[in-house]
RNA sequence: GGCGGCAUAGCCAAGUGGCUAAGGCAGCGGUCUGCAAAACCGUUAUUCCCCGGUUCAAGUCCGGGUGCCGCCUCCA
């Protein structure tokens, strides 16, 4: 199957054709270090990794590369403020951000690099832009002039008389036309600077991606993404730089992640409705997070909502339940000698036949875009197969029972890998989610224990009423309780 | 003002020309259970915002309307 990629750039679902076979250049736009990373970031950070995850599970060597603006206004604005430097500030919430990343189960990408650190290949970039007429300084700022560039707006699908008529654009007497944009920036007085050809300043904003780019992943290169809030102007100025600077092309496809919307409404910090990463994972499994993502198709908007997340804490629970049973008849087989044959062999293989035919399904899905919507629906039927196998297991022979779920195994395997979820031993998921949920509800464990003992000493004595009277006593705190053979267990509903 | 997107069950959400409109959550009936929970089985949209059109065939394409949203300014 091909893989299959909405292009921002033509507007249509594209077949994938790598510039080299068998590997991937992808760069990302990542965060300006300036505060914590918040549930769009995360969102962001989820979708290109699947999408990395998703490649190199097809054999592509990926080489994934996102950046860090480490030097910026916003960044040089809370340093003031701190009253501390500007890489104090940068440091500080690039480690902020790795914590947020690692705890999300987010793959490190392979290059992580920083502006600050690239500035020979920034300026060598202006130089050249300078040196072929597209860009102008005054008084120590360098513009790039769009009204050189004849292919402006391609990727947003813009003209330049409509922009022009949008009229929203900064008053900047400077600028031959208010569309140019900064290359270069004069710093001012107690500013951080580097030195350069037109003195003492900064790169702006878009060159730091065309330059590192350029040096990790070549002129042209594969994948370029980021949010649906860089096409313009970010990601429409970097191609203009790139292209104008090459003569080539900066990338084939480009792909843009949708927002997240708290509540239905936009995030925004005049709303206050800003969710840091960590405030959520105080709440929350990681891997519930990024079910509640993924279960949207990437390009869509998601609504971010107690209600929403609670629910895909319910369906990780459903897949995490799957997970434990199996974990357990795998734990009971090993215990078992017995050599009985299958009462019906075909069974066996169908359900060999039908674990392959999801794996198929699963895969087409994320061929075709990225869609993890459809995937998981996939996941589920899995989870449902694998329930029945749990169900039907007394009718199939040890030997059989062991070959199917070594095939379950593999396929959720495949399934989690690609996702980045069920990651987690099962006890080790229900462990942490208890304790989760306990000190969100902030209810004591030993009071609920002890009258979980309680009520198995009344259910010894067949004293139901009590056992009843506790489990209800329970219910009300939102304990579930389950008996079984070997005792009772509990978790929060 | 310009550009773009979305509208599918009680809720979330796939599906962009053709078998029975995925999946999750919630609900209902059943199996299991001392009672439950989990799991399983069954069930829950004669229909995809409205009106017209194209087609043998439309949720899916075209035109119009209504509603919601995003971008155009720093923003994932």
């Amino acid at each position: 199957m091909f893989q299959k990629i909405f292009n921002t750039a033509t507007r249509k679902k594209e077949i994938f054709e790598p510039i080299k076979k068998g590997a991937v250049g992808i760069y990302v736009c990542g965060i300006t270090a300036y505060d914590v990373c918040h549930i769009g970031h995360a969102r962001a950070a989820v979708v290109f990794d699947v999408v990395v995850r998703y490649l190199r599970s097809k054999g592509y060597a990926v080489t994934y590369v996102k950046n860090f603006t480490d030097i910026d206004d916003k960044i040089i604005d809370r340093a003031n403020r701190e009253g501390v430097g500007f890489k104090e500030i940068s440091e500080r919430y690039i480690k902020a951000h790795d914590e947020d990343m690692a705890a999300l189960g987010v793959i490190t990408p392979s290059v992580t690099p920083r502006a600050t650190e690239h500035m020979a290949e920034m300026i060598a970039l202006v130089k050249n832009l300078e040196e072929k007429g597209y860009a102008y300084c005054v008084d120590g700022d360098v513009y790039f002039e769009i009204g050189k560039y004849n292919q402006y707006g391609s990727l947003s699908g813009r003209n330049l008389e409509e922009m022009m008529a949008g009229a929203r654009v900064d008053v900047n007497d400077k600028k031959k036309n208010p569309l140019d944009f900064a290359l270069w920036k004069n710093s001012k007085e107690g500013e951080p600077f580097w030195e350069s050809p037109w003195g003492k300043g900064r790169p702006g904003w878009h060159i730091e991606c065309s330059a590192m780019s350029r040096r990790y992943l070549g002129e042209t290169f594969d994948i370029h993404g980021g949010g649906e809030d860089l096409i313009f102007p970010h990601h429409e100025n970097e191609i203009a730089q790139s292209r104008a600077a090459s003569g080539k092309p900066l990338a084939h496809y480009w792909i843009h992640n949708g927002f997240v919307k708290i509540n239905s409404e936009k995030m925004s910090k005049s709303l206050g409705n800003i969710f840091p990463v960590k405030e959520i994972l105080k709440n929350y499994h990681p891997e519930v997070l990024r079910l509640f993502m993924l279960q949207s198709h990437y390009r869509s908007p998601v609504d971010y909502s107690d209600d929403s997340l609670a629910e895909a804490r319910t369906s990780l629970i459903r897949c995490y339940t799957t997970l434990k049973l199996m974990k357990d008849l795998k734990g009971k087989l090993e215990s078992d000698s017995s050599s009985a044959s299958s009462k019906n062999p075909e069974t066996v293989e169908n359900y060999l036949g039908r674990f392959e035919k999801l794996i198929e399904k699963f895969d087409e899905a994320m061929d075709d875009d990225f869609n993890t919507a459809q995937a998981l629906g996939h996941v589920f039927d899995m989870i449902r197969l694998t329930n029945n196998f749990i169900v039907d297991e007394k009718n199939i022979a040890s030997s059989d029972k062991t070959r199917i779920l070594a095939e379950t195994t593999k396929v959720f395997d495949h399934f989690g890998t690609v996702l980045g979820v069920l990651q987690s031993d099962a006890d080790h998921f229900f462990a942490s989610d208890k304790e989760t949920e306990l000190r969100k509800r902030g209810l004591n464990i030993d009071e609920i224990e002890s009258l979980v003992r309680q009520r198995e000493s009344a259910r010894k004595e067949k004293d139901w009423a009590r056992a009843d009277a506790i489990r209800k006593e329970l219910a009300v705190l939102h304990i579930v309780l389950k008996d079984s053979p070997h005792g009772t267990s509990w978790m929060i509903e």
